[in-house]
DNA sequence: CGTGTGTTTGATGAATTTCAAAGCAGGTGG
DNA sequence: CCACCTGCTTTGAAATTCATCAAACACACG
């Protein structure tokens, strides 16, 4: 298994090449010699095709996922066929993580791009977090940090209408593109209206109503899936009375 | 109402010690040794007034509890004012998971009646898990739950009509209430008809006419908060399309 | 150049919210 | 013990938002 390192890791932040469970850790604040051992863990990292699955709800968990390139959507089927998608994610966010509950997925895990993922194999995480409590410390966070994710999405479908949806949308992927190095302004959507509405409870052609609204109000520019926004402030005022603004 | 019986009848585990923390862990199979260690960690357990707060959004981490007695919603307020509720417990259940994220906790704990908890010092519990592998196991599965369960819960929001909201959420406590040895037919609703709603992203009112129409449609007897479930098949056919029966 | 997939816009209707008012129950003080 | 609050629930009618149905459009691709 440690042979199946086929890119050398030069062990510090930007330069690791091989292992993007850095990114997933580095900001919760583990050392060096944590890092390095973490990146054994990583067999080796590989593609995802558009519209292929990474895994599928009643797959056995065998590995946690930690996105390198590209983007995916989590959903669940429903028996009549409709699918609810339960998250986007993108560079540097981890997929999986819903599956330790039972040892099984629960939900459909599918790349809205062409991208690559880094397996984390999850016993041998849980090995090695036993040895290096601050890692069980960041798994633990990472964990609660989802459950606070999904609090922030039922707030969210509890409390806003279409267009604070929308916006709130937005806003939170902007956010995280920002975090993760790209423009928090300009940005392009990977998945289609329809997916857009599932995750945000609302249909297809609200999200377009939804667009076409913002963008009377000056505070979008979207033309097909290129999304520029120019007035931020102004978004973010229409979802105040969200306490966070949909962290 | 009586506090001595929260529910209905009295809890087949509750005679255990001291120690709700039981009812989270055995069923994910600790053995009796690491049960006694964890006991340890249970300082004293101590009663939360109806109404009263066991923590309020911004709270520093210091303990996850267990309910012991009792009930209690957790929820999030708005700038505006406004509560969201994203959850309720009942004994047996765990509150504060969120917190882990950030050292702070994130909504609101309160008593719906005079309740009863077990604090579970954190940072001690942590410390444990270190050497007691299946102690850590079972909180990553713990957190992992947690996930699960909001994962079904943005999928009823997404998905189901008012009163398909309100049959799930009547069969998802039914459930639970069994699971911890109360009758799963008859019960107590603890929290008010605008908590419910809240919870269901719905207005009061409509709770009350999605309880009317299940009258009505004889699946359901519920006078004030006494609800009788009279057709519980009748029940999850309603919510059928529903991948999982809101587990 | 046609075909298919995804997006946009319009018109209509249904579900839910909102506003309003009355009913009920439990608790308190007279 | 009763009467009266107060907070919660129920029901009705009107208003609003969103879903549905339908059609046209845009764009990529073979």
């Amino acid at each position: 298994m440690s042979e199946a390192r086929p890119f050398k890791s030069q062990s510090l932040k930007s330069a690791c090449s091989n292992c993007s469970v850095l990114e997933l850790c580095l900001p919760l604040g583990l050392t060096g010699l944590e890092i390095e051992r973490l990146d054994t863990l990583i067999v080796q990292r590989f593609k995802v095709k558009k519209g292929a699955a990474l895994y599928r709800a009643g797959d056995p968990l065998r590995s946690l996922y930690a996105v390198r390139i590209g983007s995916f959507k989590t959903s669940m089927l429903s028996i009549d066929g409709r699918e609810q998608v339960t998250g986007f994610q993108i560079p540097g966010e981890m997929l999986g993580l819903d599956a330790i509950s039972t040892d099984l997925h629960t939900c459909n895990a599918v790349a809205l791009e062409d991208s690559e993922v880094c397996p984390v194999h999850f016993a041998q995480l849980e090995k090695l977090a036993q040895e290096l409590p601050s890692l069980q410390h960041n798994l633990n966070k990472l964990l609660s940090r989802e459950i606070v994710r999904d609090h922030d999405m039922l707030m969210m479908l509890g409390n806003m209408n279409s267009d604070e949806r929308l916006a709130a949308f937005l806003l939170n992927l902007s956010q995280r593109l920002n975090e993760r190095g790209y423009s928090s302004s300009s940005f392009v959507l990977k998945m289609r209206r329809e997916e857009i509405g599932s995750y945000l409870g609302l249909r297809l052609e609200t999200i377009c109503r939804g667009i076409a609204h913002l963008r009377d109000l000056g505070l979008v520019e979207i033309n097909g899936r290129d999304v520029n926004i120019q007035n931020m402030d102004g978004l973010k005022q229409l979802i105040l009375g969200c306490h966070r603004q949909f962290s």
